[in-house]
DNA sequence: ATGGGTGCAAAGGATTTGCAACATT
DNA sequence: AATGTTGCAAATCCTTTGCACCCAT
């Protein structure tokens, strides 16, 4: 149970592999949701008592700072996080708040590149929409209307 | 000094030109610094002496849902909005906070469109690092260490 | 014993909500 | 009158800060 895919991905990218550390890795790893902070704090905090929601906000932004995870801020009333480090797009639906990758688009890539004199570290495409689920709904209640 | 640009701007998307939408919207075209609720709030209040938070806030977000503005999210602490509504990249810096157009970058259009199945009202391409002003700053200290 | 890591409680700050007043047709 | 618009005050909620404690080296 150690050595697993979340400990690995903080000593590559050069974080002290606490326990706290490794399980918020594990989580966003296993949780392919694009988690909030609260999300984590309580999908964990039964696992480990003493948790804080402080410790799990300096976490996932250290895990962002380091390139460990993914910072998403394509809502605005929340961050949120993800643990696939590989550049996709993804999807903010307007209706259910839901956030979506959309792996068959094209990202810009997470390398390291100077434009026009800006230093780029991390690149972001977002859509906003509405998603199929939504969609259908609407649809249904439309139908219903008629 | 009516029927301007901002007016038209109101009128073709389908918004009632109330002397405050006017006014806010006149700010975003004539402010092309990505202002925030705060700074358009600031820069009228002296203009529009009953101006309210609350309506620059109900008409920043108006103006984004009839698609009259773009709101940007690349800030996790605040939103800011854009009275440019051609696609192009933002770059936000990680150390002043300051919000850069890069017009050279391609982004993609802001055309209603269905991907599998989701449907797409806008999209935004956010890069984030260091702007060059700050890499000279950084620049300069570093001489100076020397 | 020293520095890094954690966690609690409090503070901060952006945004929303409820509602009353106002304007406009 | 009816509907849409504005604005104040209060509430909400995400996030940060300060500080003390704890753990490992």
């Amino acid at each position: 149970m150690d050595k697993d895919e979340a400990y690995q991905r903080l000593e590559s990218h050069g974080i002290r592999p606490s326990l706290q550390r490794v399980e918020i890795m594990r989580y966003l790893l296993s949780h392919r949701t694009h988690p909030t902070v609260e999300e984590v704090y309580e999908g964990l905090s039964g696992k480990i008592k003493t948790l804080s929601r402080t410790t799990v906000y300096n976490t996932l932004r250290m895990f962002y700072e380091k390139k460990a995870a993914q910072m998403i801020t394509i809502d605005e009333h929340r961050v949120c996080y993800d643990g696939d480090i590989h550049p996709h797009v993804h999807f903010f639906c307007n209706c259910c708040g839901v956030v979506y990758d959309l792996m068959n688009k094209r990202a810009p890539s997470q390398k390291r590149t100077v434009t026009d004199g800006f230093l780029v570290e991390d690149s972001q495409l977002y859509y906003r929409g509405i998603c199929p689920k939504c969609m259908e709904e609407i649809a249904k209640k439309k139908a219903k209307a008629n």
